[in-house]
DNA sequence: ATTCAGATGCAAATCATTTGCAATTAGTAT
DNA sequence: ATACTAATTGCAAATGATTTGCATCTGAAT
């Protein structure tokens, strides 16, 4: 397979059209090359620009942040759903109605969670989770198998209690 | 399923005939009145139709189980509203783009949280949960006030193991 | 019974997300 | 490069959950 040899990541393979400036990440093109899927302008704009948020994003958002015209709504839903099956992003659900993403580095396993305002939206990341005994507890007393949980926290920032 | 039922005899009061087969209860009426609000049929058949869930039910799931012609599905809804803004009903949100509710009973403050099946959607009803001091905690470093959490929990119940 | 603000039914409108389909493109073989 | 084929995309229309405008109706106080 790959070795150590020096890999090439064929940016010069732009075909006119407003999608030139996307170098892929070797990353992105061996997940997607192991599904026989493929790199594609829209992808590597979507994940470049995921790769410049730090809190979780939403699909519109994305949308909208992308240079106009580089790729239409349904593409990002798409991409979307691809990245997120490659484990690539991971989704979040803050309880309004619109999911949310966040890019998914390197050996991270995404597992953290958030403190969200009620009023503002901004969101702090939070590390710290005791859940995994409960978890084990819970799979014992329900047997329940591949037990995992979403936890989010929610409260009104430094910010908006000012005011 | 949870054959886990849970009595509240409160039935009695029914001050019978004029208001059709909806008994109200003092509780309802109160909290109404309080507020200016009406007791309707509507709002005594949703509340009566939720004493007797034991899980989080959808909006959908609340109106096919109404008498038909008991009201309208946007009444349904409005109603929700109207009920969780008086504290008498519990919204979820399991990840489905589908809000479920429950009812707040007596004393309850509503704090628990479930296990869902990731696969048939069963649930169960989980009661332990330390979060209180997490809570206190992310208040201390964060500076945010009146923090809450939703927390729950997805795996594969035992029945679904089994296939 | 009268009155009127709050409720409801119904249909149309939103919003987020999905999907059908024809046109376009990435990756690969020629 | 050229050709070829399946994966992708754009666009529009379809879904599905939830909301809303509005004319009509009703609860409850007088």
């Amino acid at each position: 397979m790959g070795g150590e040899g020096h890999h090439d990541c064929r940016l010069d393979h732009c075909h006119g059209g407003g999608l030139g400036e996307h170098p892929a990440t070797p990353e992105l093109t061996n997940r997607l090359r192991r599904k026989s899927r493929r790199v594609t302008g829209a992808r590597q704009a979507i994940l470049n620009l995921l790769r410049t948020q730090s809190h979780p994003i939403s699909i519109r958002g994305i949308f909208e942040r992308l240079p106009q015209g580089d790729c239409d709504l349904a593409t990002v839903y798409r991409s979307m759903h691809l990245l997120e099956g490659m484990e690539m992003v991971k989704r979040y659900e803050f309880g309004d109605g619109v999911a949310r993403f966040e890019l998914l580095r390197d050996g991270d396993d995404g597992h953290h969670h958030h403190l969200v305002c009620t009023r503002c939206a901004s969101v702090v990341e939070i590390e710290e989770c005791g859940m995994g005994q409960l978890e084990e507890r819970m799979a014992a007393a329900y047997g329940f198998a591949a037990v995992t949980h979403k936890l989010e926290f929610f409260g009104i920032c430094p910010r908006c209690q000012g005011v």
